[in-house]
Parts: structure tokens; C-alpha cells; sequence
DNA sequence: GAGAAACATGTAAACGTTTTCACACATTTT
DNA sequence: AAAATGTGTGAAAACGTTTACATGTTTCTC
């Protein structure tokens, strides 16, 4: 049973309302309240009830985090750089795990407007988006981040996903593969973006893409994909994959299959997982800034929360290209 | 500006009374009266505030999951199961990353107690358990795992460490190397019993552990554990890490100064981060059964919770041992 | 057909804050 | 010396719920 403003209050024989100052920091207070309810304060221990305060502002000092997979290291990096840049400016996060679920995420998104966050940060799925204009009209401000929604006027900040994409698929391009299968994440606009670089990568080039797979962003998904690119005709010669997930599955698979990357296979990917660089061939890969994608989002947002009225910004980062090995053709000396 | 239960019980032309009861569904109420409410409620699109809700009761129906490093997979699939669980009982979960600092830890334990959750899942740091033995007594209760503190009162679920470090110190004994290195994370209980494990598997055998080096479980500091280990005489000739992100720094630095593995160095490690099934020689690990772990802490926090007399229970899973090649030791072709 | 039980509803208090307002006193300005 | 400020304090309302209690209605039961 934890001490109540009223318990201060009356062990340092003052009103309620000179402890609210007090702690508060606002109105006038004489040196001697100060000094009593400090006192009062220390001696029962006395932490405010953020709930109470909460109800009484209608909104509290937390910022609801939705991400799309926990498991997925790209967002976990995010979560921790969000987290990092919120606390610094008094706020906490709370972090809820869409599992890549639309009624998951509307089912958070709902929990946390009820919850009276200051704000919320989102990488939303492609269906769940329809939804959210309506929703930010009335519940607290949204940021997004990683997928963006274009025309909204919801604030975002993403990557160059075209760009990146483009790039990547020069890499493998340029390399001398000539058959390349991309795969793409299932329902996410920044699929949608990734797969248009991908196109855009052909152009001008006497050769078209082999085939795009999409699936949900999953290990397992990645390797059931593995199989499928066994039975394409003609045979692909390299693979672009778009998250680390996603490659790490089809990587494992290709490899018990006994294919050796990049003699029998080129390959390159999104995000920069560790094992990318200690593989027998290192990856080629794009790597995206996670922190700091986190970290401007959060501070994005909590702007739009100072100032509700302030035009809505769409942040766009870049990834950058990591050449490695498994993106250049190699003779095989079989 | 929601509407509140005001709203709808004047819209439904009753008491705001009869809308909670209705809503809530104890106690009695006619027909028509929940006929009219409900149509109430949807017309007004009414949501329950959980603020008030919480003032109200004292408690809210969210679990709070403090974690110790939200990057380490082991971490975030733990968090994963939990969110599934709490979920499944309607709970929501909110998670909060400690970063593996003390005082982090202790500003959320208190945030979350300040935000009334029902109760809390712990990971805790090795210096933070002093205080927690207090905190229990007038906060929410808490549930730990991962790491235990025995003794005091608090219920846990772990794995046994100590039996899982054993096997797996065994199988890089019985694969035939001699001088192994053990590297442990900074501060936790996890480590010490690891510690123990790796000492006991030498006994009986006329061999002793080369060296212990511990440090706290980062990807980075791994790569610091590796320059270290190559300094060491006699020089080492086998690896084992207590936790995936250490492994995943130590393995990439190794290959980066071009020893292979297991030829140059026998290697083993706890989690089963997916790298270790796909490198040139697949990794022998530990697997230790994340989701089971979490959804095992979540179930008995909501007992606890729903009964705060019950026995405290103490509950230990056992880790996977998966043997693949990287404890053999291989003749080098060299 | 009278008392009891069951049903239905409304009133008001409580949860712990913050903040407006009013009041009191002290100091400064006209 | 009256009026205007400045300083310190407390009472009370408000935030949106839930629930104990009071007050009616029905419907049974003998």
C-alpha cells in the first residue's frame, strides 16, 4: 500500500494542493513547504501514481512502440535506439509485437489510445493502413516508420528503399549474374518500393529479372523459398533478398542443399546480420541505419507531440551498399 | 475527444451506472436497457478509458517484461511467447529494454510500479537483485527468469545452467581438446552457474580450464574476447560462449584473423542463433527452449497474480544439446 | 394477499492527481 | 492612504471509471 499524495500532505501538515506545487515545481511555494514536504516525501518513500496523473492529463509521458517482428534484428535495433532517445527526453516506451498481424496491430493500436499514450510509433502492414487515417484523427499522434503511407499527412521516416534496392541489384548485376531471382516481404509497402528498384535495376540492360517471390518476412518462409528457386527454368544464378530474415532462412536451406555461394549461387541482401561478414564468402549487403532511423522517428514524434499543428515531415535515410564477395561472379574451378 | 461513459449513458437515455454494468456484465440488467446501451456504444463509437479504468481498480490488465537486452534473440523470443501468453489471457504486455544497466532496470522496475501493472517479468542484473527483495513487498508481484535469485521468496523459471554449461564443456572435452577458454557474460547468476557447469566437466579428467574471461554480452565485446584469447599461452585450442551475441562477435573476429574452425580451434555455444547450422562447419550448441520459457514465466505470473498466497515455485527446463561439428576435433590437413 | 425474494435502476463515493479560484497577507506603486 | 501588485496557501472541481447502497418494481410462496 503505497503512500498517497493526501499522506504527505498530512505528515508535513500542509494541503494536498502546496505538495502538487512542490513536486511540481509551479505556482509559488515559501522555502519552508519546500523543505517540510521534501522532508514528508522522503520519509514515506512517496511516488506519485502516474495513473491518477495520467487520468487527470488525459495522456501520459509514454510513447507506444508497434513493431512489426520483434525477432527481426532490424527492429530490434530500432526499438533500442527509440528507446534510448525517448528516455532521454523523460519519456518511456512501450513496446507491443504486431507479429506482422493486421488484427494484432489494430488490436494494439487500440489498446494504446486507450491507454492514453502521448504518441505512438508504427511500421504499419500494408492492410492495416486503410484504418489509420480515421484513427489518427481522434487518438493520439502517429509517426511511421520503415513503411510510409504517402498522402496521409501522417509524419514518416524511411529508407530510400528504391534507391537501395537499385543499388543492390547493380551490385549482383555488375557482378555478371545474369538470372536473378529477388525475394520480397508479403503485404509491406516497403516491398512494394524494393521490388520497383529491383525492375528499375534492368533497365537499359539487355536482361530482365528471373522471377519475384514474395512472402511473409520469416525464417522458415526464406527457406521454404530456397526450394522453390531449385525448380525455376532456366536456373537462377544469383538471389536479392529483402531482409535479413528472409535470407538467413533461404541461405541456410541453399547451403544444406550443398550449393556453395557465390560458385553456384550469388547472393545479397537487406540489413547487415553479423553472420553476413563471417560466412565462408562474405555477403554483400545493404546495410540500414536502424539507430538512427529509431532515434529520428522518436524525436520526430515527440516534436508532433509539442506541436499538433507543425506540417508533417517525411524523413527519407539512405541505406548504403556494403559490397562483399558473394555479389561478383567467380570461375568455377570444378 | 472520445466519448466518455457519460456520453453514452446519456445517448442511451440511462445511468452511467447501468452502462457499466452492462459492459461489464455483473449484476442485473433488462434487456432492453443492454439493447439500448449497446446501440449506444457503437453509435458513439465508445472505448473504455484504461486510465480511469486503472485508477479505478488499482491495477490494469498489463504485464510489465523488463528485459535485459532487447538485441540478443534469445531476449525477443522469450519476449515473443510472453506477448502470445498474456495475450491469449487479456493481458496486454509492455516491454521495456534495461540494456543490461542496473539503473536502468531499478527506473523501470519503479516506472512500472508507478503505472500499476498487475505484474511484473524480470531478467534481472546481478546488482539489481539487492533491492528487489524490497520492492517485491509493496509493488505488483514479479516473476523472474533466465536468472534466479534463490532464497527469496520469488517465484523463477530458468534452465538449468549448470547441467547444460556441463554437457556442453563435455562435448568439447570428449571431442578431444585440451585447452579450452571459457567466455562468460559480466554479471549474472546465469554466468556463475555456467561457471560451475564448465569447472565441473573437467573433474575426473586430468585436465583443468585454460582460462575463464567474462564480459558483458555484447557482440562487441566479443570481438575484444577473441584478441584476447589468441594472446593467450599456452595458446588456446577450443571456445565456449555463454550466449549467442558473445559467440557471434568472438566467431566473426576469429575468421577475420583467418582461423578456421574447427581446424585452428574448437568452438561451442549457448543459443542456436541460425548462423550456427549454416557456417562452413556448423556450430555445436546449446539450444535453450525460448518460447517455453517464456510462455512458462508469463503462465505462473498470471497465478500469482489472480493468487498472491500461493508457494512460490521454482521452475527449471533444461537446455537442447545439439552436437554438430565444430567440438570435434578434426586431424588439419595443414 | 402479505411478506419475502429476485430484478432493475439510479445516486454518490472513491481512486490520486492537477489546477482554478478565492482568500489572506505583504509589499510596492500612485 | 488607497489601490495595485506579488506571494503563499487551501478548498474544491475535474478527469472516467466501478461499486456499495438505496430505492423501487416485479414475481414468488404459503
Amino acid at each position: 500500500m503505497p503512500s498517497s499524495i493526501k499522506d504527505v500532505a498530512s505528515h508535513a501538515g500542509v494541503s494536498i494542493a502546496t505538495v502538487s506545487r512542490v513536486l511540481s515545481g509551479k505556482g509559488y511555494i515559501s522555502d519552508e513547504a519546500k523543505q517540510t514536504v521534501q522532508a514528508a516525501v522522503k520519509a514515506l518513500g512517496y511516488r506519485p501514481n502516474r495513473v491518477a496523473r495520467s487520468l487527470r492529463a488525459q495522456s501520459s509521458r509514454v510513447i507506444g512502440l508497434v513493431i512489426s517482428d520483434i525477432r527481426n534484428p532490424f527492429f530490434s535495433e530500432i526499438s533500442r535506439a527509440v528507446e534510448n532517445t525517448a528516455l532521454a527526453h523523460g519519456y518511456s516506451v512501450m513496446i507491443c509485437n504486431a507479429d506482422e498481424d493486421p488484427s494484432k496491430e489494430a488490436r494494439y493500436l487500440q489498446l494504446m489510445a486507450e491507454e492514453k499514450v502521448a504518441g505512438i510509433l508504427l511500421s504499419p502492414t500494408r492492410s492495416g493502413m486503410k484504418k489509420l487515417a480515421e484513427f489518427t484523427r481522434n487518438g493520439p499522434p502517429i509517426v511511421l516508420f520503415d513503411r510510409k503511407m504517402s498522402g496521409a499527412g501522417i509524419d514518416s521516416v524511411v529508407i530510400d528503399n528504391f534507391d537501395a534496392s537499385y543499388r543492390l541489384t547493380c551490385a549482383l548485376l555488375d557482378g555478371g549474374f545474369q538470372q536473378i531471382v529477388g525475394i520480397f516481404g508479403a503485404k509491406s509497402y516497403t516491398a512494394e518500393e524494393r521490388i520497383k528498384g529491383f525492375h528499375a535495376a534492368f533497365e537499359g540492360r539487355d536482361q530482365t529479372p528471373l522471377s519475384i517471390l514474395r512472402a511473409p518476412a520469416f525464417e522458415e518462409e526464406g527457406e521454404k523459398l530456397a526450394a522453390q528457386i531449385r525448380k525455376l527454368d532456366p536456373p537462377a544464378d544469383a538471389i536479392l533478398c529483402s531482409s535479413a530474415l528472409l535470407a538467413s532462412g533461404c541461405y541456410k536451406a541453399l547451403r544444406q542443399m550443398g550449393l556453395r555461394i557465390p560458385e553456384d549461387l550469388g547472393f545479397a541482401c537487406f540489413d547487415d546480420p553479423s553472420w553476413a561478414a563471417f560466412v565462408e564468402s562474405p555477403v554483400t549487403v545493404i546495410r540500414q541505419p536502424a539507430p538512427m532511423i529509431g532515434q529520428t522517428a522518436a524525436e520526430l514524434l515527440m516534436k508532433r507531440i509539442d506541436d499538433p499543428t507543425r506540417s508533417v515531415s517525411d524523413i527519407c535515410l539512405t541505406g548504403e551498399l556494403v559490397e562483399r564477395e558473394t555479389s561478383r561472379r567467380v570461375s568455377t574451378p570444378s
